[in-house]
DNA sequence: ACGTTGTCCTAACGGTATTAGGCTAGCCTT
DNA sequence: AAGGCTAGCCTAATACCGTTAGGACAACGT
């Protein structure tokens, strides 16, 4: 045992995770260029200056790339979707799942490749781990979690037969199918414009219709 | 020219087509069995009983085939659609959508290495020919319209600032964020355990709730 | 000073898509 | 009937891929 702050196993151990990180975000990059199935070691190893088989000093196959991959996605959405909750603490319903909405879906824009990899399963073979579930698990709760507070505080009702975790589920339903429509068929079109990111506002106004027992008094 | 119903031409052209519709039903199972962007042109053809190159006899590149399945996909759905359509000519909003939905629902079951090819983009560097977005937009455009038939049959409404395509981009968003979410998360449970495919009726009421002026009379 | 260990390398294996070029059997024409 | 064209198969080769085996070397702990 040495008297430094940093022993040379924890400088080791920074070092290596240094390199772990460098790997994947260049693995993020290569997918983001060539598709997420198009992933590609040597050329990770190119952009690192580096051989091949040295990446598998730090990973043991490129599975366990996408699972880290898949897993840090989960942990960077967890903090996205709490700085939106934070922005907006006490909003009307409405103004809330817009805001989740709208953020959902640039998260999705600006991570195309990250989103792919968290929410489709494009990549033959690649089942996430149980401990990289368990972190997706782990946010999908914490969104359950707020869901349902903001449900409550604006005395929402969900109709009988469908308990409030179901709602939540089709809340992030919604968002998932406009998203991935939109990634699919217009990725290239700014949300605005686009013919399904139009309907992000629209959605959430229907779920609040269909929600509210009393009616909308500015119904023409 | 010879006086045969059918000149050696033709033979030729025919068998030309069997061996295409062959590959392609090959290609299904392989993607069925090991991911959809896990085609392997080899193992199709060791299936055929033939060598790799002589798949180029047939098809220009691997892009091709994954064109000629995205087209085959969406004629096949167009015709299952239609079916559905006929099957209830005109029964209530509610039972029409709900058909509608769960035979989305079930064809993309039955059919899930072509239901991600056509709605997702699991496959690096492959994008649709002008062709064949065609006839997937026709039978988007069909949908649209038996839509929007039923929607004026039924009397609905859509809210003051939203088109009743984007009514009908709405409901396929909602089909396919559920059918998306339940295959990559519990692509084993059936359908009405599942914690999304459970979803599929309340979606079709939470349409309906929105969009009819009428308050249901069954609120408790 | 010695040995261990982490990190890099080269070489190799079996897989992929794709192209080049040769063989052959069946058809069309003369 | 004979000759030539061609569709459809083949083998061989190229360049990539993920992965494993085994060796070189430098930094570290004893």
């Amino acid at each position: 045992m040495s008297s430094d702050p940093l022993t040379s196993d924890a400088i080791q151990e920074q070092r290596r995770q240094q390199m772990r990180d460098a790997i994947l975000q260049h693995a993020l990059d290569v997918m983001e260029e060539r598709g997420v199935a198009g992933l590609s070691l040597g050329e990770v190893a190119r952009r690192l200056g580096v051989k091949t088989p040295s990446l598998y000093e730090y990973f043991p196959n490129k599975k366990a790339v996408y699972d880290a991959l898949f897993r840090m996605g989960y942990e960077q959405f967890r903090l996205e979707m709490r700085r939106l909750q934070e922005a907006l603490p006490d909003g009307s319903m409405r103004a809330r799942l817009r805001s989740i909405m709208a953020g959902f879906f640039t998260f999705a824009l600006e991570n195309r490749a990250l989103y792919q990899l968290m929410f489709e399963r494009p990549v033959p073979g690649f089942v996430p781990s149980e401990e990289s579930l368990a972190v997706s698990f782990g946010m999908l709760n914490e969104s359950y979690g707020s869901f349902t507070t903001a449900f409550i505080e604006n005395s929402l009702q969900v109709p009988e037969g469908l308990s409030t975790a179901q709602a939540h589920d089709l809340f992030i339903a919604v968002e998932h199918g406009i998203t991935a429509l939109h990634l699919a068929n217009e990725p290239d079109v700014p949300p605005a414009e686009s013919r399904f990111g139009s309907l992000l506002d629209a959605a959430v106004d229907l779920l609040i219709r269909a929600w509210t027992d009393i009616p909308q008094e500015d119904i023409s």
